[in-house]
DNA sequence: GCAGGATATATTGTATACAATAAATGATAT
DNA sequence: ATATCATTTATTGTATACAATATATCCTGC
């Protein structure tokens, strides 16, 4: 086991992430840096470099002098997110397919077994996503494109937020798993452009049902 | 015009950013935190903040305790870079087409023209990169996609230390604005097919000819 | 009461100082 | 001579202190 020493700035980091994920920052809320900081007991450095670090994650927007807010998404946005994440994760998919190994389907089906535990203790909604982020790249990292694959993991934290969305309130999960499921026997089968298609099912009806929560948010 | 007043992190970043792409900083090269800060006459806080930034944008990589390098990429890396952005920006241009006015299309040739004159002057590589970028972003901006712009346009950065081999040593330049302006014709009869064509051959074209370069320096 | 401006307050930006880590050097034993 | 460990040196990481900017508050005149 290594012994992964990690900096404070990287503490800061996955901690005020997983606070922006789990909605315990909303969306616009200012992170004031002292504050912050008092509250994990550092100072205001890490902090400030925790938060240019999550700006080009695109979770925090930071504009100079007047600090550091939560991003918040357009419905517009979140729907580029998502057809930008379709156009990327079909094209990785379709390089992989070739390239997938028993181990690979193995490993996938792996994670798929552990999301679906991980749904029966319903308030493991953040731990589904993070397995849920895990299975669809155990899929892409055969094709080799290793920048790609971390710009759509950056994409689907970015979508994660919105996705607790469709889980809870449109059944996002129950159709999840079949869904998965096809999704790695079209793989099995080398159906490329089959499982493509489903991907992009996948992911799109994803982004029409959060859509239109979101809207109706909006007008609200 | 406005006051555009500059925080001391963003004059860094801009500066370090300028002396890579313009490879006076070569790839693989360590950055030191001091020398930098006191050849620029700021503190390391914001020649840290502005490496953050720039290893963000993909130009630096941060090391705990290490340091930081200016990025080098291998030429399998440069390769799925361009392949990347034939996807995106075909997606773009794809899009921003039928949204095209004829304000877009005599912006474009404005700066296409100022390309040409720019090459004139053969010691302004960097600005005609940059002219370059901007020739194309005009294209993509219709589409309304502000993040995939915004990507698309950090790609291009990116690529731009590379272009620079394409340009003088495969005689890049000469070819590219017959092709810019067919790419222009094109748009404004509204063939997308054709378009989106041109420009993925205009982008996988000067990828390969990249690549030939790199991987010969590179077995060396 | 309200507009405009001066003052005070909160907050961010940056310099300096110190702590922690990694690399380089040198000493010791085999 | 070489490998191993201790010591030094270089460099990064972080805390504290101060400067600059933006926001809020209060005053003044009308």
């Amino acid at each position: 086991m290594t012994v992964e020493y990690k900096t404070r700035t990287q503490v800061v980091v996955e901690e005020i992430r997983k606070r922006i994920l789990s909605g315990s920052i909303k969306a616009g809320e200012p992170l004031r840096q002292a504050a912050l900081a008092e509250e994990l007991n550092v100072s205001r450095i890490p902090v400030r470099e925790a938060l240019l670090q999550l700006e080009a994650e695109g979770l925090v927007e930071f504009e100079a002098h007047k600090g550091a807010t939560a991003t918040r998404l357009s419905a517009e946005q979140v729907t580029e997110l998502f057809e930008l994440r379709a156009l990327l994760e079909c094209d990785l998919l379709r390089r992989a397919i070739p390239l997938m190994t028993d181990e690979v389907f193995k490993a996938a089906d792996r994670v798929r077994l552990k999301m679906t535990a991980a749904f029966e203790k319903s308030d493991e909604i953040i731990s589904w996503s993070e397995l849920n982020t895990e299975f669809h790249l155990t899929l892409y990292r055969p094709a080799g494109r290793h920048k790609t694959v971390e710009l759509v993991h950056n994409l689907m934290i970015n979508s994660d937020r919105y996705i607790r969305f469709h889980l809870l309130l449109a059944g996002g999960v129950t159709k999840a798993d079949p869904e998965h499921h096809a999704l790695l026997q079209l793989c099995q089968s080398k159906d490329i452009e089959g499982a493509c298609q489903l991907l992009q099912q996948h992911i799109l009806e994803a982004a029409n049902e959060i859509n239109t929560i979101l809207v109706r948010s909006e007008s609200r």
